[in-house]
DNA sequence: TTGTACGCGTTATCAG
DNA sequence: CTGATAACGCGTACAA
């Protein structure tokens, strides 16, 4: 079962490879009946082009390539859920890469993707991504770039996040007002962004609420496995502060879960003896006992205008337009469920 | 910035495309200071060769397909992840797409796969396929295929899989022989084979254990949205039987955690007045209340796994040799904790 | 040891 | 309206 090409169905109709190829497509100088028989002839051999002899010929592959740092992330998935909807939608293929926060092979990845000849690229940072060389890299080669949720400020390309320090700030605002406050955080890493912001917007939240930031209420959470970080950090906390802590806002839902484990297994009842308020709008945080207030993210909102971005500037770059890098804020939602 | 090909090499070193192409290669028959020659001036200038004209000329594109029904699942996460990992290292690109728990969607995106010429594919079934055709049309384009989890026994393909009704069987013996006596069942939907095969290993369980098979203790849970699914059969379930039920086994993990919120709700303890067993270990069975038993079906590892064979039809295929068709089982494991 | 020539399957330009 | 021809970038049999 040979491949059937439009040489092949050339030779069986006495037709130039040319003419088969526009009369494909429709070209308006083709006689009509001419393009019948090609038409009918493709269809019945069920004719594809070759896409490599396309890629190779129009420099482009209708792939895009998305690397993220971890695969098995409720948001990730998510956000890969939208990635891919809407790649469908225009019949764009995606490859997916997963960095697992690891620069280097982030770094070998962009390559990976650049040398593919895919015609945009999606990124979320990993943590440990501190030299953007890679990234320049892309821009160099006039591929267009969209960072979304773990970016790099200082690059020059589309960003898709959400505003982690007006999310935090909301939160932290709630609980004050709802009359909490010692208020703790479990923060991220230094490094990444998201948790630098979040970190901000809760010591903001506080200040701007007349109550001292008290660093001592403030741990950090970076073995890289949340829950037992949550739950490690929770211990802690009862340990170093006692009754002398009302309230907990967590750099993510997976460590407020941890933190929750730790309080449950100790009869620390939440929200009586505790509150507790999470962040991303985990799946799990309607299931929880008692369920956890969160802050949705809206992942697949994200997934999804992250590749319309690419998808624009791709276009932008077809028609030789310049593009201007857009910086979308997906908006963000405060859950509040049963543990404050 | 014009990318560096092999005739830009060749010229500003005055030799032949091919000099350079075999040099970069090692080629035997070429001289041991010309390929220094060649080697340096190419990685200075970072050349890398276009991939789009070596997979026209070699007719392979170094990239897989991969089919699943659904992103956003903790089981499928971490498949890809296996999958993803496995592909890292021999440097091959994954291209994914969700089928959506759409039969045509399916069968358009192996068209697409197909049509794009990745070198193997790796599909989990919708679990509306009941037309193989498309999978068909795989095996004739003497493309290696290889079906994991969500498989079809007719098809003659290689397959990674678990033993569900073994699993299913261990589960509801463990139940048995923990003093259970009147086992609820929540299945999938008809179709598919998994849910088939853990019903199967669910009756087969009590019959072995002469127990009476009661079919008014089946319930069907069709409505993709497992975890509603799980609490409104739950509800329905104590309604139709109320103390004439003493234990829950469920399909997966999410319909038990439906359940299990409705019991939770409504006061009926778990595992005193009713005992229950998911299906899967997700993540989150850790931390429910209370935390869940569950069977560990190995997701990473099926990835892995599934994977290791496409490449090994891969490279048989390269190689001409005959591929034979492998049937993996993936073993699962128990996993006891405090829901029963 | 190196170079020539061809083909992979398309598309685009230009001439007929 | 149709067809030759070149080009995309690479690999390889064959010639030199």
């Amino acid at each position: 079962m040979a491949k059937v090409t439009l040489k092949g169905l050339a030779k069986t109709l006495n037709l130039s490879t040319s003419t088969v190829s526009k009369a494909l497509k429709d070209y308006p100088d083709i006689n009509a009946e001419t393009k019948q028989k090609v038409k009918e002839l493709a269809e019945r051999l069920n004719y594809t082009p070759n896409s490599f002899a396309v890629s190779l010929r129009m420099k482009e592959s209708k792939t895009i390539g998305v690397i993220i740092p971890t695969m098995v992330h409720y948001f990730f998935s998510n956000v890969i859920d939208g990635i891919l909807k809407e790649a469908e939608k225009r019949n764009y293929m995606v490859i997916l890469m997963q960095s697992n926060e690891d620069y280097d092979l982030e770094k070998k990845q962009v390559d990976l993707l650049l040398n593919k000849g895919v015609d945009g690229i999606l990124i979320s940072l990993s943590n440990k991504t501190r030299d953007f060389n890679h990234l320049k890299k892309i821009i160099e080669s006039n591929i267009p770039l969209v960072l979304f949720d773990k970016i790099a400020k200082t690059i020059n390309c589309s960003k898709v996040l959400i505003d982690d320090r007006k999310a935090a700030y909301d939160a932290v605002s709630f609980l004050i007002n709802k009359g909490y406050k010692r208020i703790a955080h479990f923060r991220g890493d230094l490094n990444p962004q998201n948790s630098i912001d979040r970190f901000l917007g809760y010591k903001k939240a506080l200040l701007d609420h007349n109550i001292d930031f008290d660093p001592s209420l403030v741990y950090i959470c970076n073995n890289n496995s949340d829950f037992s970080d949550g739950y490690e950090n929770a211990r802690k906390l009862i340990q170093d502060h006692g009754n002398g802590v009302d309230a907990l806002f967590t750099v993510n839902d997976l460590i407020a879960i941890g933190a929750l484990s730790y309080f449950n297994e100790n009869k620390i009842k939440v929200p009586e003896r505790i509150a507790l308020f999470g962040f991303s709008n985990w799946f799990m945080t309607k299931i929880t006992t008692p369920s956890l207030s969160s802050i949705d993210q809206n992942a697949f909102k994200m997934g999804v205008e992250s590749t319309k971005v690419l998808f624009d500037e791709i276009d932008s770059i077809h028609k030789g337009k310049k593009i201007e890098f857009k910086k979308i804020i997906i908006d963000t939602e405060l859950i509040i469920r049963n543990s404050c």
